[in-house]
DNA sequence: CTACTAGGTTGTCAACGACAACATCGCCTA
DNA sequence: TAGGCGATGTTGTCGTTGACAACCTAGTAG
C-alpha cells in the first residue's frame, strides 16, 4: 500500500514504533514519566492499542530494558575489536565502554538493573549474559597469558562487572564528579589488574 | 491530653507518621507502587494532608533517601566499631555491613543512588557525604600503617564505593546468584587489597 | 467466499497527584 | 484576656493514567 495513506487501520510496525518511541521518551524524561498513552498518541494510534503488544507498562519497560542489554553486548563487543591487543588496553576500552553507554542512556541503566522484574527475571539474566560472557572471555585470556592469576573467571569477572556498574550508578547519581571521571576509570583497570596479577 | 481521644483535628507528629509508613511500604511494595494517598489512609488523615509536609510524591522519597544514607553510615560505623583492628577485616566488616544494608533495603538502595534527584541534588550528595567520609578514613589509616599505597583516598574510595555498590545492584538484580555473594565480598576485599598495596 | 484471528478502536472505571478554598486550633501579643 | 494569625488538616475538584471489556477491520487460510 502507498504511504500517503492516512491513518491505514492497522498501523503495521506498532510494536518497533512503540519501543522507539519509548527509548526516546526515557532518554528524555525518564521512566517514571512514561506513560503508555502518550506513546500511543506519538505513534497515532489509540490509548488501547499498546495493550496488544504489551500485556502492562512493566512488560513494554521489560522489553526495553532487554533491548537496552543487546546494545550493551554489542557495544563492548564493538569497542572491544577496536581495542589494541594487550589486556589492560583491552579492559580500559571495555569499562570506558560501558561506561559511556550508562551516561548516555541513565535511565535505561537503571531500568536494566531493576529489583524485582516481576516477570522477566528470566529473560533478564539470559540478556545479561552475553555481556557477562565477555568479560569472562576476556578474564579467561589474561589467565591464559599468565596476566591473571588463576581463578574462577565467573568470580573476578562479576567483580569486575560490579565496579563498573558501580562506577556508573555514582556518576549517575552525582556522587562522582564527572572530571573524576576519567582517571577512576584507568584506577579501576590499573587496580583490578594489579589486584588480580599472579604472585 | 489523653490518647482516647479519636481522631483530634491535629495529628502532631504526621511527618515521621508518614515517613514511617513510607519506609514500611518501600520495602513491601517499592517505590513506584507507593501513593501519597494510601499513607494518607494508612495515618489516618485526609488524602491532601501530606502536602503541607511533602511539597510532592518527590519530595517525599527524597527525604526518605536522605534517611537512608543516615540510616546507611550509622550502619557502617556500628560494623566498624564491632570490627577487629587489621585493615582486611575492617574492609570486610564495612563492605559485608554495606551489602546486608543495601539487600534489606533494595528499593530504598535505588531511591538513594536514583539519577536526577530534581531538587535535592544538594542534599543527597551532602548525605551520601558521610559514608564516603568513613571510606576515605579508612583508607588514609592504611596507608598510615604501610598496608595501602600512597595515593588520593578519594580516589581508592571512589572505588572501593562503587565495588559495593556494584555487587549490591548486581544482587539486587539477580544478576548474581546470593549463594555467590559471600564469597565475592571476601574476593572484593582481596583483590582491593592486592590491588592497593604498596609497591 | 467465508470464518478466523491478529491487531486496532471506543468507552469506562477507579486511583492518583496536584491544587484551591475553607476549617481548626495553639500560641503570641496588645 | 481577646483576638488574630500561622501552621496544619479537610473537602472538593480536575486532568491524567493504566487496566479492562466489548466491539470493529482486514488479511489470510481452508
Amino acid at each position: 500500500m502507498p504511504e500517503g495513506d492516512q491513518s491505514p487501520y492497522h498501523h503495521g510496525r506498532l510494536r518497533q514504533t512503540l519501543l522507539a518511541a519509548a527509548e526516546s521518551a526515557l532518554r528524555r524524561r525518564g521512566a517514571d514519566q512514561l506513560s503508555l498513552r502518550e506513546l500511543a498518541r506519538e505513534a497515532g494510534v489509540s490509548h488501547a492499542a499498546p495493550r496488544r503488544h504489551f500485556k502492562d507498562r512493566q512488560a513494554l519497560l521489560d522489553a526495553l530494558a532487554v533491548a537496552g542489554f543487546e546494545r550493551l553486548e554489542r557495544r563492548l563487543r564493538s569497542a572491544l575489536s577496536e581495542a589494541e591487543d594487550d589486556l589492560a588496553s583491552r579492559l580500559k576500552a571495555t569499562v570506558a565502554a560501558y561506561i559511556r553507554f550508562a551516561i548516555e542512556d541513565a535511565a535505561l541503566l537503571e531500568l536494566m538493573f531493576r529489583r524485582k522484574h516481576r516477570d522477566g527475571v528470566e529473560r533478564m539474566i539470559e540478556a545479561a549474559a552475553g555481556s557477562l560472557a565477555l568479560l569472562h572471555q576476556l578474564i579467561a585470556q589474561g589467565q591464559e597469558a599468565g596476566e591473571l592469576a588463576d581463578g574462577d573467571p565467573e568470580h573476578v569477572g562479576m567483580l569486575l562487572f560490579a565496579t563498573m556498574q558501580g562506577i556508573a550508578t555514582l556518576v549517575n547519581g552525582d556522587i562522582i564528579e564527572p572530571e573524576l571521571l576519567d582517571g577512576l576509570v584507568d584506577s579501576a583497570v590499573d587496580q583490578f589488574l594489579r589486584g588480580a596479577h599472579p604472585a
